[in-house]
DNA sequence: TGTACATCAGTGAACGCGCGTTCACTGATGTAC
DNA sequence: TGTACATCAGTGAACGCGCGTTCACTGATGTAC
């Protein structure tokens, strides 16, 4: 069947959003793409008018993780009172909301050991998309300038994307929460409290 | 064929490090237990004379690679001066070497996300590895008692691996070394400097 | 306005491959007698 | 001391399954005339 002119787009747009989600909930491979298809209520043979491969389609779906997951910073940020906007978004990425969706979260603490594995070509295209998703995060990051402002953003957001991951693995609920909350309060006194 | 007596051990041995630097380097599936075997010169049939599963093996290996970043860590401590021991610590895990040897290195920097998805049944295995890896390092913590280093253990190590994750993650060479360079600043002065 | 044909997103069977796991077998050495 | 048998780490073919990818086909709608 003939489908309407913008259908094309929004389908693509569909698989792109679920493996966006699925590659973050259970790694690169992702459970599959017929699993994935399905979910959407489409069938496997479909997914290549879309994508020349399920590599292009990851490269596609972590730069979407990465846009969704700075799209959740940046409206933490926005709620924030002025000049508690960092401290927002420290508070929202190491909350244990974040922590429990993975899904909808940050694609670093969800994928970062798997990309450092991925063929160079597709390691560039992830590099670009977050190179974009910093830039994007900047303006929150203390700095004299833009190299310093890209120094504290290299010790801020890696670090608070390791404590989340290891607060992913670790089982027992309260441990979890012990250490999220000691790393809040330990990064928002090191970079978004009035500094002397 | 019969083996001498401590044969079967001394092989077991080797399947666990080979798995070990290959779960780090290549993931949680870690490139196949057929290439594992043949690596060390052996058929994957026999693989199964040693451990029931392939999951039981990568309980075993990744207890295993905890130990050997422990190691690690606790030589550079070693030979560090007195006094100097957390920062040696950090040195060495904030290394262009560590970066580039994941097969050598941190489990957590090598396969945290992948292990926050594995079953429970392993994820407690792998806690509990986890655990002594800490409790071998808590000495060179700072902290007025045991609570407190084990709250700074959590701030600093994770972010470390972090870092690591980050770094390894990115393709050009500046930038890695940037990242390490800065995080090793940032990470001495907070935890392994003369505290006021 | 009506008819024939083209288009193309989606379908579902099929293919090929990798991989975890099983199993009957091997054969050198230990043990029983 | 010698012989028959048991042991068991390791072998390699085979099985079953999941999964990425291909391909001939479908059929509703757009387009040409």
């Amino acid at each position: 069947m003939r489908y309407p002119a913008e259908h094309k787009a929004s389908t693509r747009e569909k698989i792109v959003n679920a493996a966006a989600q699925s590659f973050r909930e259970r790694g690169s491979q992702g459970g599959g793409i017929a699993s994935m298809m399905k979910d959407l209520g489409l069938t496997h043979g479909g997914f290549y008018r879309h994508f020349g491969s399920k590599e292009d389609l990851y490269v596609q779906a972590v730069t979407r993780a990465f846009q969704q997951a700075g799209d959740r910073m940046v409206e933490a940020a926005k709620r924030a009172p002025k000049g508690g906007e960092l401290r927002a978004i420290i508070e929202s990425y190491l909350s244990l909301g974040h922590l429990e969706h993975v899904g909808q979260g940050c694609a670093v603490a969800a994928l970062a050991p798997e990309i450092a594995r991925q063929p160079p070509a597709v390691r560039s295209k992830v590099n670009a998309a977050f190179k974009a998703h910093m830039n994007r995060l900047l303006p929150f990051v203390p700095g004299e300038n833009a190299s310093e402002k890209r120094r504290n953003f290299f010790i801020l957001f890696p670090a608070m994307a390791g404590v989340l991951m290891m607060a992913r693995t670790i089982t027992e609920p309260a441990r979890r929460k012990e250490i999220l909350a000691a790393a809040r309060r330990f990064y928002t006194e090191a970079f978004a409290e009035r500094r002397s």
